[in-house]
RNA sequence: GCCGAGGUGGCGGAAUCGGUAGACGCGCUAGCUUCAGGAGCUAGUGUCCGCAAGGGCGUAUGGGUUCAAAUCCCUUCCUCGGUACCA
């Protein structure tokens, strides 16, 4: 024992986490051997990264948490899978390269060369070997391949869709549309829209199966998030007519669909979309001006704002009527631009009674109001509705509504349909908000689409032996935002693979989501040339085990991915029909500014600066730290001083064992009313109760806690530091116990500890990433006496020291002879005891 | 607007099942120590009253349920994510 203060190195990140880094790679600890059946796999997988340039602290706050948990797993003897890619196509490459006059792939390679080079000095644990980078023709030729399947299969279709339009700049995506007025962001101009034959997937082909999550282990919020974008609707199509007039025959099909068939005898008018193919023909002359300028003005409009309930209704009357086909009641046809030609069948019938948007316009327009529904408790004739009736009991029954009157609503719903369908004027419908998936970017930096337009054989697929269809190497953007590849003679003429006459390519490219809807299935054999995935491979890995991520990728990224899963196991590629059994979305960390981190608003903390002062264990740990792995937040470094000392600690607990603090003068001397039995007890007891709290949180994804908790264990054996028992097995015991737990954490600090923990035991070396998670002793973990508190009228009032497992009467005999609860009580007699919590708190209910 | 999440000390956060509010860390205060470092150790630190013992108040807001509410229900306000071409 020393009784000065021991001069021990300090630990130094910059020299022993790239020596770790260095060995750790040449043993190829992290290399996952695919084939070994030996150990049950585990397939851990998180959002693999754009690489966007704006390289930042958020990266590393997702990567290391999922790190840890491969460590994890890995002293599990689990099998461990944990791979790394790019999301490489995109639209800041086309940015950057019209901005600066470098090439996207350049950009993008260049970028993607300095995350490698971060994301290896985090020390995580990735397994390069299997890295996809989507922009390689080796990636894309395997989307260009899989769409051709989906063509074949009828999941893939070309069909005119409205698109954000600059005359200058082309398409433009939503983050390019600037200010309410609405213009580019590049060039100013306002912004139109524009009609473009487009290429679609199927996805509404899937909505039943998709809105299906039994067996997935996924956040509820993400479900629900997932079900309401999916919107299933059950109601019914409705044919009402057009009415004839003095300018147009009448006679024309109105389909509506509707939600609430059981309200038709109280629909006192109709309203189409502004877009739908009938407004023109049924413009009354008189109404044109009007008609057109609403019809332009809605065009401009996004539909957010369209949609947005809170917004004064507008809309004009066509000038023409349809008829009811319930009871032939001629009503007038309006459009409103909160009717969307994409949902339902882009017209509905309005029935203000029962509909709050409806009756809001009524309300306005002066239309008529009729009462249809009512509930049973309101007994006789309704007066003025205030508000329309919109809610669906069981009991309300119909009104005004002829032969149905008196029916509860939920049988009139079935009677009224199945009378108009015998006529062939309705049919149960069920109709989905999610619309199929517009998959043409008119972009360069994407994933050609391998079709080719021939004036013969229209619409060809290109071979599958000529794939890739790859981008041409040379793009001359001449500072625009318009698709160069229209302009490129060499890549769009082309013979016809059909013909072999003349021909165009297509020179749409795919969204970067179709490379994000597959590529951990491509992780598993990124170079296997017979197809996209490995068969073999994939079926005995995924579904992915887990897969950690962004909560902003609830109903994209991560609906996508599911829907392609589908339509791959539909093809015969694939098996399963999910691609990911347990889902976690981590938080966002945002700017010290409270917004998304991004060099344009110059927030974002670089993590190189932080590793160049603190190490990279520290930042791991600090990240973990900060807060639930769920939230994320604004990013204040403010705190991480205090996990470098928290690592100073864990240094000189296991270095210098003996070692005393001169400015401590109890330090060296084991606590009052301690001797070694006891200490060592306590030691124990303290290291094995922190190994039953850090399981479960890392289990549960508590990164912030188990930190906390490994602190104060650390803490703990602080206080035994320099005393007698500093050394013993116990001691020995609770420091190899420390390492464990935290080596998933901070691998590069856990592992130089071990390392001479084993030289200095003159053991061989072997990595503590290697090693098994301990087991956990109970019998050490277990706790004698326990602190009960005692509340009077659910305040507390005192606290008393018990032993554990003293049966309920004799605890009620302890507390109730307490002085502090006498003199709560003051006299007054207990009317009850309550043993709350299993005995956790008991509380005393006193009236007076 | 709509869908989803969140709001707790000066700050990040803890309280996992309705049962001790504020673990752990930052910051701050005091003391110690001296390879004088932005080092280390120890103690204190929600707030108000009080010398203290002790007590009042306290988890965005207002109400409710309960022996007991940060936690459950309803109101309002605020922040963040998504809203179909950012990824």
């Amino acid at each position: 024992m020393t009784t000065e203060r021991t001069r021990i190195e300090r630990y130094d990140p910059s020299t022993v986490e790239p020596r770790w880094q260095a060995r750790w790679a040449e043993l190829g600890l992290y290399r996952t051997d695919l084939h070994d059946a030996t150990r049950p796999p585990y397939y851990l997988l998180t959002m693999y990264d754009y690489p966007s340039g704006d390289l930042h602290v958020g990266h590393w706050y997702v990567k290391t948490p999922t790190d840890a948990l491969a460590r994890y797993h890995r002293m599990h003897g689990d099998n461990v899978f944990f791979p790394v890619g790019f999301d490489a196509f995109g639209l800041p490459a086309e940015n950057a390269a019209i901005k600066n006059r470098i090439h996207p792939a350049e950009w993008t390679y260049r970028n993607i060369e300095n995350m490698r080079r971060q994301l290896r000095s985090m020390g995580a644990s990735f397994d390069w070997d299997s890295e996809v980078v989507t922009c390689d023709a080796d990636y894309y030729r395997w989307n260009q391949w899989l769409f051709l399947r989906f063509l074949e299969a009828g999941l893939a279709y070309r069909t005119t869709s409205p698109v954000d339009w600059c005359p200058n700049d082309g398409t433009l995506a939503r983050e390019q549309v600037e200010g309410v007025d609405r213009r580019c962001w590049r060039c100013g101009a306002k912004v139109e829209k524009r009609d473009l034959a487009q290429w679609f997937l199927r996805i509404t082909k899937y909505a039943d199966e998709l809105l299906e999550f039994a067996g997935l282990d996924w956040p509820e919020p993400i479900r629900i998030m997932q079900t309401n974008w999916i919107g299933r609707s059950e109601g019914a199509e409705v044919v009402f007519t057009t009415a004839p007039d003095d300018h147009q025959p009448g006679g024309d099909e109105l389909r509506v669909f509707t939600t609430r068939p059981d309200t038709l005898f109280g629909a006192t008018f109709m309203v189409l979309a502004p877009e739908h193919p009938l407004v023109d023909r049924l413009t009354h002359p008189e109404r044109r001006a009007e008609v057109d300028a609403y019809v332009a003005r809605s065009r401009a409009e996004t539909e957010i704002e369209r949609l947005a309930t809170d917004r004064e209704k507008t809309g004009v009357p066509l000038g023409a009527d349809a008829v009811n086909p319930v009871n032939g009641a001629r009503i007038p046809i309006w459009i409103a631009d909160y009717v969307l030609a994409g949902y339902g069948t882009g017209a509905i019938m309005a029935v203000p009674a029962h509909d709050a948007r409806d009756f809001a316009f009524a309300g306005k327009f002066g239309l008529p109001i009729v009462e249809v529904i009512r509930p049973e408790a309101a007994g006789g004739p309704g007066g003025e509705l205030r508000g329309a009736y919109v809610s669906k009991a069981a009991t309300d029954v119909l009104v005004n509504s002829a032969r149905f009157d008196g029916l509860p609503a939920p049988e009139a719903f079935r009677a009224i349909v199945e009378s108009l369908k015998s006529e062939g004027k309705a049919e149960f419908a069920v109709t989905y908000r999610i619309r199929d998936w517009l998959v043409s970017r008119q972009r360069y930096w994407g994933t050609p689409i391998p079709v080719v337009y021939c004036p013969t054989d229209g619409i060809v697929p290109v071979p599958d032996a000529d794939l890739p269809v790859r981008l041409p190497e040379t793009v001359d953007y001449q500072g625009s935002g318009d698709n160069p590849l229209r302009r490129d003679a060499a890549f769009l003429n082309t013979p016809c693979p059909r013909c072999g006459g003349p021909a165009q390519r297509e020179t749409d490219t795919m969204d970067t989501f179709m490379d994000s809807s597959w590529y951990w299935f491509r992780y598993l054999s990124p170079h296997f040339e017979g197809g996209p995935v490995d068969r073999a491979l994939v079926d005995r890995w995924t579904p992915v085990s887990q897969y950690t991520g962004g909560a902003e990728h609830a109903v994209m990224h991560l609906l996508y991915s599911r829907f392609f899963t589908k339509a791959m196991a539909d093809c015969g590629l694939v098996s399963e029909r999910e691609p990911f059994l347990r889902l976690f979305n981590q938080g966002q960390v945002l700017g010290a500014d409270g917004e998304r981190m991004s060099k344009s608003r110059g927030n974002v903390q670089d993590p190189d600066e932080l590793v160049a002062q603190y190490g990279a264990d520290t930042v791991r740990l600090f990240l973990m730290f900060m807060g639930p792995w769920d939230q994320g937040g604004p990013w204040s470094p403010s705190g991480i001083g205090g996990v470098a000392r928290f690592i100073g600690r864990a240094w000189t607990l296991t270095l210098d064992p003996h070692g005393t603090e001169p400015g401590d003068p109890t330090s060296g001397s084991l606590p009052a009313g301690e001797v070694a039995a006891t200490a060592e007890r306590a030691i124990r007891g303290a290291a094995h109760r922190t190994l039953a709290a850090v399981t479960a949180d890392y289990e549960a994804f508590r990164f912030n806690t188990l930190v906390a908790k490994l602190m104060e264990l650390a803490n703990f054996l602080f206080r035994y530091r320099g005393t007698e028992v500093a050394g013993s097995a116990a001691w020995d015991e609770a420091i190899a116990l420390f390492l464990l737990m935290l080596a998933p954490a901070a691998p590069h600090v856990a592992e130089e500890l071990w390392a001479r923990l084993l030289a200095a035991r003159r053991e061989a070396w072997r990595s503590i990433h290697a090693e098994r998670w301990p087991a956990l002793d109970a019998a050490a973990a277990a706790v004698e006496t326990r602190e009960l508190p005692i509340s009077v009228n659910g305040k507390v009032r005192d606290r008393v020291e018990i032993a554990v497992g003293l049966a309920e009467a004799e605890v009620e005999a302890l507390v109730l002879a307490r002085p502090k609860v006498v003199a709560a009580l003051a006299g007054r007699t207990p009317d009850r005891v309550v043993h709350a919590g299993g005995g956790r708190l008991v509380n005393i209910v006193v009236r007076g």
